[in-house]
DNA sequence: TTCCCTGCAAAGGATTTGCATACAA
DNA sequence: TTGTATGCAAATCCTTTGCAGGGAA
């Protein structure tokens, strides 16, 4: 069972089975191993990763268009989240299991840290009060040198 | 003069003269006019969007790969700052003369408006700390949307 | 049977790079 | 003169799209 969860595999991908028939949708091997491949890690990935993960652990052929594919639909459900990060090239996914977090970032190994902190949350939301705003998402990242790198300088 | 600003745009072109003659490179009426036109524009501004006005402006011709140099070269020596915002195909580019702030996005109309709050500052340094990393920068985004586009629904 | 889904290859769009020429000092 | 900067075009890289074939219900 993945870290802090209460809910299996197989009963996180019976719900979303469910889902995808609820929507008119089909399910694939694809689906599932892309969703598999992203419920048993826990680095961010990116399509291309996660494309040679599926070909690798699942001894299938995929293509990097279906992953595309498989990506925005699953973002689009709010299954999935990506995040953009500056010098990295291209965007990387995780599962939205877990709840909000945000990122900080080592420049110099790219390791990738998950934090949460209620007050900025609430100050984000009077920021929008204030502007006028009515708030849907924020985005924030810190870039910083991580412990280890620190010593290895 | 700049919103907010005592320094003119001689007196500001002439330091950066100063620090591109200090570094040993040359200086260009192109380097000049990309700085010009971010100087005088209080809209954040693409590659693309500042060759248009270099050309339109000052009605000399400029091709798309100097200004990526230029900007590149900016930011490098900390003049300018690029931010990428979700949804946007393309990197946005800002001068560095006002002190740090943070974007607030319209994903309907793509309004962009800057916001500082100190205490968002102060905690993302304790969060670094506490994670043991030596912050560097950081990105904040908040999206959501503007008054103008809520009256408009 | 009827859509939906996939793989492949081609297309797109932003950004970068190679190279010959033009320019600054 | 000498190295730097530019413009153009080609090259990259990530991502999307078109299309014909394969698959689920």
């Amino acid at each position: 069972m993945k870290k802090g969860l209460t809910i299996t595999y197989d009963e996180y991908m019976l719900k979303f089975k469910g889902l995808i028939k609820s929507l008119g949708l089909n399910n694939s091997v694809q689906r599932e191993y892309v969703l598999k491949i992203l419920f048993d890690c826990d680095n961010h990935l990116s399509a291309e990763d996660i494309a040679k993960k599926v070909k690798d652990v699942h001894n299938i052929n995929i293509g990097i268009a279906t992953v595309y594919r498989i990506l925005a639909l699953l973002e689009e459900l709010n299954i999935i989240k990506g995040i953009s990060i500056d010098g990295f090239e291209s965007k990387v996914y995780e599962l939205n299991l877990t709840s909000h977090h945000d990122h900080m970032v080592c420049v110099e190994c790219g390791k990738i840290v998950e934090f949460y902190d209620a007050e900025v949350e609430k100050i984000q939301e009077l920021v929008a009060i204030e502007n006028g705003f009515k708030l849907q998402s924020h985005n924030m990242m810190l870039y910083g040198i991580c412990k280890d790198c620190q010593e290895h300088e």
